[in-house]
RNA sequence: GCUGCCGUAGCUCAGCGGUAGAGCACCUCCUUGGUAAGGAGGAGGUCAUGGGUUCAAGUCCCAUCGGCAGCUCCA
């Protein structure tokens, strides 16, 4: 008998074997003797169970004494436990659409935001199969097909059963053979189709909630582009038909705010054939990149930050110290002067070793905080280019703290809190941080990487912030904090990041005189806080969708006169009000009607309708439409100008004018 | 870089073997209009580039360049 421990404190003894489908059957139907713990009834619904913390099929004999609990909807082990089965039977669907002979099955994992499969196909997939396929898939769910686990005895034993398959097996043999000797190595088996799998899985096809094949894609088998070209299937399955409504709506959402077309219609950027991975900044684009940095640069002047400008044009000797021509200089662009090498920076840190050590330093001048609104240019290849997320050519909001180790800590919570400071500021709250720590290949002593490493981890902490480790991840000079944050597709972006360096002040000999006259060598911090301003620009152009507040809008306040003629001398006054309080304004001009030029100044995304008609034009007033359509009534004209110009100081997200309740 | 898809007016797109189209934007004129599209007219394209097939090529084929999605890599 094995002693089950069910949730709720409920204890039911079972012969051995029993599984967690037959005992969660008679909860439900109260059989069990005795009463059910709370929300029984729902059980029925359990995709899988977990047995001892571990998630396995329902059909799962249960040994020894165990704890056991349902995986119900809704938790994240069943929506995975669902599209790992959505998986198997998209496979199965592909089976069926090219003959089940005609396949070479690669693998199917569970993903982020759904799943995908991989295949050798005979032949390249055209968006017409999609739809055939998503009926087959539905076929499948009809026919309600029991899920089979199968266990192989040995390794030798599973590549006998994917050899006796009529499938094609190559990828499959190639995965058992890498297998660890002695590991359990099962199958589960729905009709006719059988596939490689640890599980676990739905009990069977008809259990296959809402799924949706979304895009078809090139892959390599396991990743490698010197082996096969697969063709990969992304689909996506929820529960709830609503749910997958919910996720297609959302990529819709998302695809509006695409930064590459935001960039387009608002006239911020443009990356052209001319100059691929190369952007070019627009006027409208300008104003947001500039005040980005002047903001930026308002925040480091009160933390006691100097800024230099660096060469872009380098010499190779410089390079070479620096250890770039040697390992990164397949990511730079080289040229000659006069028969010699120079190059293009890549980076700002040799530019800003050389502001460090141009004179001897003293530990009084430590930490010495160097930023450089640096731009940088970078080789990348033409496949990586994406939009203002991956160009070639980039603004760092780079610094360089040259400190000692015993200020290491101090300095990085620093930077931490001005990291949280800016993102919070513009509303971005969801900010992941991984302490990446000491890798296999390294410079500098252990106890070097013991300080430094303990350092980052106690600022991280002594400011609160949550963190994952990433071990062996830091760079060969030092550990480093990284930051993402998520554009509104989802997908992350590495923007911020922290890092310390043993090795430039090594290469590049700096040296500080200490308090007892000797020579040190100081450590670097590396770090930006925007990372490139040209990926930054990307994701806020998405997070606000174009929208962007006051502060930064390129056009802040836009005058629309009722008549053109009549009104001029009113819209010229004004105009020049909001001008003498340093607000971007303009006057519309064009002889259209109101609601033309309101519908124009909307489509711009510019915060402020100023209307002038008679009423306002009389009293000197301005009529106020909030860009979300808010009608604010009447407002002296300078009221306005004064009101905007603290908005825009005090870089607000919300309209600074508001209806009076 | 690799695989697939795509490239027609400033923007969004239709046309898919038989003499280049629409909407918006732009220019001119009429209209002077009170909170998301007033009217009329006009200009604008060697259909990415270069080869090929064909009596005839945006349209079919090949190459190159660029874009997109993945793979890979990174701020």
């Amino acid at each position: 008998m094995s002693r089950i421990s069910l949730p709720g404190d409920r204890v039911v003894e079972r012969p051995a074997g029993t599984t967690a489908a037959q005992i969660f059957a008679e909860l439900v139907a109260e059989t069990a003797g005795g009463p059910a713990p709370a929300g029984a009834p729902a059980w029925k619904k359990a995709v899988a169970a977990k047995v001892n913390g571990e998630v396995v099929d329902v059909s799962r004999p249960i040994g020894g004494d165990a704890t056991l609990e349902p995986v119900l909807p809704g938790s994240p082990e069943a929506l995975e436990v669902l599209r790992h089965t959505s998986a198997h039977v998209l496979a199965q669907a592909v089976a069926r659409h090219f003959g089940l002979d005609q396949v070479e099955f690669a693998i199917g994992p569970v993903i982020e935001e759904g799943f995908f499969y991989d295949f050798d196909l005979p032949r390249q997939l055209v968006p017409e199969d999609l739809p055939k396929i998503e009926e087959l898939m539905e076929a499948i769910r009809r026919e309600n097909l029991p899920i089979v686990r199968i266990e192989a005895k040995d390794r030798e034993d599973a590549l006998a059963i994917v050899r006796a398959d009529r499938a094609k097996s190559k990828f499959k043999q190639e995965l058992i053979s890498s297998f660890p000797e002695g590991e359990t190595v099962s199958f589960y088996r729905q009709g006719e189709f059988t596939d490689l799998c640890r599980g676990p899985h739905l009990p069977s096809t008809g259990r296959l909630a809402s799924f949706k094949i979304m895009s078809i894609a090139g892959a390599y088998w396991r990743g490698d582009s010197k082996r096969e070209q697969l063709q990969r299937i992304y689909a996506t399955a929820f529960f709830e038909r609503d749910e997958l409504k919910a996720y297609v709506k959302r990529l819709e959402e998302a695809e509006k705010r695409d930064h590459r077309k935001v960039g387009v219609q608002l006239d911020l950027f443009r990356i052209l054939p001319e100059a691929p991975g190369f952007p070019l900044w627009m006027p409208n684009g300008t104003i947001v990149f500039n005040e980005l940095i002047t903001e930026m640069r308002r925040k480091l002047r009160r933390r006691d930050y100097v800024e230099a400008r660096t060469p872009h044009i380098m010499n190779a000797d410089l390079w070479k110290r620096s250890g770039h021509w040697a390992h990164y200089r397949q990511n730079m662009y080289v040229t000659q002067i006069e028969e010699r090498d120079f190059a293009v920076k890549p980076m700002n840190c040799p530019g800003a070793a050389l502001v460090f050590s141009q004179g001897l330093r003293s530990y009084r001048d430590l930490p010495f905080r160097l930023a450089e609104f640096g731009l940088c240019h970078r080789y990348e290849e033409s496949g990586a280019l994406s939009g203002m997320t991956r160009v070639r050519s980039f603004v760092q909001d780079d610094a360089h703290v040259f400190c000692t180790l015993d200020q290491v800590q101090l300095e990085i919570r620093g930077i931490l809190d001005l990291i949280h400071e800016v993102y919070g500021e513009l509303g971005m709250t969801e900010i992941e941080m991984f302490l990446a720590t000491r890798p296999a290949d390294r410079t500098g002593t252990d106890a070097m990487w013991d300080q430094a490493e303990g350092s980052l981890e106690q600022a991280l902490r002594s400011g609160g912030y949550q963190f994952k480790l990433n071990p062996g991840d830091g760079a060969f000079y030092g550990p480093k904090i990284d930051f993402k944050i998520k554009d509104a597709i989802g997908r992350g972006h590495q923007t911020a990041t922290c890092q310390l360096d043993f090795s430039l002040p090594e290469k590049f000999d700096l040296e500080y005189t200490g308090e007892d006259g000797t020579r040190k060598r100081p450590v670097v911090i590396h770090r930006a806080i925007y990372g490139s301003i040209e990926r930054f620009f990307a994701i806020l152009i998405e997070h606000f969708a174009g929208a962007f507040p006051l502060w930064l809008a390129p056009e802040q306040a836009i005058i629309v006169p009722v008549s053109e003629e009549r009104h001029a001398g009113a819209a010229a006054a004004a105009l020049k009000v909001l001008r003498d309080a340093d607000i971007r304004a303009s006057v519309d001009w064009s002889n259209e009607k109101l609601g033309k030029k309101i519908r124009n100044a909307s489509i711009r995304k510019v915060p402020y309708v100023l209307v002038i008609g008679d009423r306002e034009a009389e009293t000197s007033e301005v009529a106020v439409r909030l860009r979300d359509g808010t009608d604010l009534g009447a407002l002296p004209v300078a009221d306005v100008a004064a009101a905007l110009r603290a908005e825009a100081a005090s870089r607000s997200l919300t309209p600074g004018l508001r209806k009076n309740p």
